[in-house]
DNA sequence: TCGAATCACTATACCGGTTAAGTGTCAATA
DNA sequence: TATTGACACTTAACCGGTATAGTGATTCGA
């Protein structure tokens, strides 16, 4: 297979190489006629420009990454990952774009590559994820004028452009049913504390809580099974039992479903349960889990659309995507006053 | 930030930039001192070459690409993926190349996208992941002679090298272990049977239960929760009820094991559960499972070195990873008679 | 009817590497 | 002492695009 190049067409169509660039381009400098001839010539022969050639030339990639470095056997549970690859690809593809993607042991690694991506010229912006509290990647990137947009909030993104959902309003909204519901004690089992997200949603459950006159605690954990069992069992034990918890993922609302469970704990008479992020696995347990759902596919396309155009050179704002919604389901419900109340 | 190139570098050590070439690639044609001074001046201004130039005239791409077709919102749920990237990752990163990645809706618009990395030169080869019987991208990266590797069996890889686990052999420890316990009726709930190693796995399972003497079943399914549930249900109400059942992967296990359970089924007292590749999920539920464990960085680590040899033109023999070994854990056991005889 | 403007291209340089061919210097050999 | 050859470079072409500065022919206005 030898790939055709403008040359090819160019000889065919007896013209120079210019005349087809600017045909293919668009660009003026060609008569209508030749034009559509070198068009059809260059669909003929199923002609695409060499990548390297047109990144050399003008000094593009076309090409933008993503490095993720969290724990690897961590991710791949998340789903969210996959479907936000997914959303980003749809994008991407429509501009003959690539997606490199990279997995990275530390935050250390993960600036290496970039500072390697960059020298080496290999992509023109990259997608940045679970936003740090003094994220050291921010200055990195701002000091080799990377074009960068943070998938998160824009706290801390400092001059980089976010795409961002409201986690807050995710937690509210939480509350807000819980509380309508009759809850009075509501826990929340976090995710890394680090993570902006992690402390943008702490804050908004303090503070939901509070106009809702309501007590609620949030206890740290880390996203794995093993400390979400672990807050579970401790909250469960505690003096101030919670009647409903929130948990920062699925699969530690799962973990924390099947703790409670074994400590005797009715879900949902005695806990109610609302997992962040809906995944399959919220319907694999019983009761399927209440969770905040989000499209992610959606937040992956406008992140790359947002990325492409900062790439550009246009200065662009920060993106909001839509709130999550919850998605009830049997995992959450009155609470055992409540109950007893309404039986009455 | 300005990027340096040779010519930076060949200003800076008084010479052209072709001894610079020659100093950085190891070439003979400087001198010994002239090359330590080229090296000095590229460490100290933090060269690295431009890809796009380099792609462009030596013609090799530098990056390598995968794609996954399965729907994203089942793959996210599959932890080897990430793992894969990451093995694959690691032995990339040595070589400075790249790894391109995507989703695609089906295998139409994967191929549409090797054909078009291929076009554009984006690519220097592609590992293949699930491959189905009748795969049509084999005859397609065969027709552009793109180097790839299959991960996965070499049985319908053509003239694609492999770098493949043996599955049957994964098969026939679980079916010896179960065996070994005393069960006599196995049955097994299938991921998507147009892939190969689904076919494998059946085609395996019917002999060595054959050869232990002892009975067997396949039931397809879909790697999905529903259809796991559902072939559990299935099976666990008809005639000849299996005491054991291997999951084609954690998720459908996981459901089969919550299925059962809610049936009424005890695990592992009146029903074994072994599911094919470990993961967190595994000690997600109570009993644990037992699971065929596979070291599935190391999986992509050899896959990419593969990968690189057979896209530098050399002739690469298939490659085979350890075989799966079984994770012992709480939900395998004696079957039900066996228990009954020991107890007496 | 002549000069200027427009059009439709061509010629060519350039991006940043790699590499084949050429050149000047010096030591070893006949 | 002239010849050879190895060495240490330089020159220049090339990869496949893009972009800028020409160039010849036609059209237009005065």
């Amino acid at each position: 297979m030898k790939r055709p190049t403008i040359a090819d067409i160019a000889r065919r169509a007896g013209v120079t190489k210019a005349a087809v660039s600017f045909a293919l381009n668009g660009q003026p400098g060609v008569s209508a006629a030749t034009r559509e001839r070198i068009l059809a010539i260059a669909e003929e022969i199923g002609f695409q420009p060499n990548s390297a050639a047109r990144a050399l030339s003008d000094g593009r990639a076309g090409a933008f990454g993503l490095i993720i470095d969290r724990p690897p056997n961590m991710l791949g549970i998340e789903p969210w990952f996959m479907q936000l690859v997914a959303g980003i690809q749809a994008e991407l593809s429509g501009d003959h774009a690539a997606l490199l993607f990279s997995t990275a042991e530390d935050q250390a690694a993960e600036i290496a590559m970039y500072r390697s991506w960059w020298a080496q010229r290999r992509v023109d912006g990259v997608f940045l994820v679970d936003l740090q509290i003094n994220d050291q990647r921010v200055p990195v990137l701002e000091e080799l004028r990377m074009p960068a947009v943070v998938i998160g909030t824009p706290l801390g993104a400092g001059s980089l452009t976010a795409v961002w959902q409201d986690d807050a309003a995710g937690i509210i909204s939480a509350v807000e049913y819980l509380a309508g519901l009759g809850h009075r004690r509501i826990a929340r089992v976090t995710g890394i504390p680090r993570f902006w997200h992690t402390k943008i949603r702490t804050d908004a459950l303090a503070e939901a809580a509070q106009s809702a006159g309501i007590e609620s605690i949030s206890v740290e954990a880390d996203y794995t099974r093993e400390r979400g069992a672990e807050a579970t069992r401790t909250l469960l034990r505690g003096p101030r039992r919670p009647t409903a918890i929130i948990y920062d993922n699925d699969l530690m609302a799962i973990s924390g479903l099947i703790s409670a469970q074994r400590m005797g704990v009715e879900v949902p008479a005695e806990l109610s349960i609302v997992a962040w992020d809906d995944s399959p696995l919220c319907e694999l347990v019983h009761p399927p889990l209440t969770a905040l759902s989000r499209d992610i596919p959606a937040y992956g396309a406008h992140a790359a659309r947002i990325l492409a155009r900062v790439a550009s050179g246009e200065a662009v704002g920060h993106f909001q995507e839509d709130p999550p919604v919850l998605t009830l389901r049997g995992s959450t419900g009155s609470p055992p006053l409540v109950r007893r109340l309404s039986r009455a």
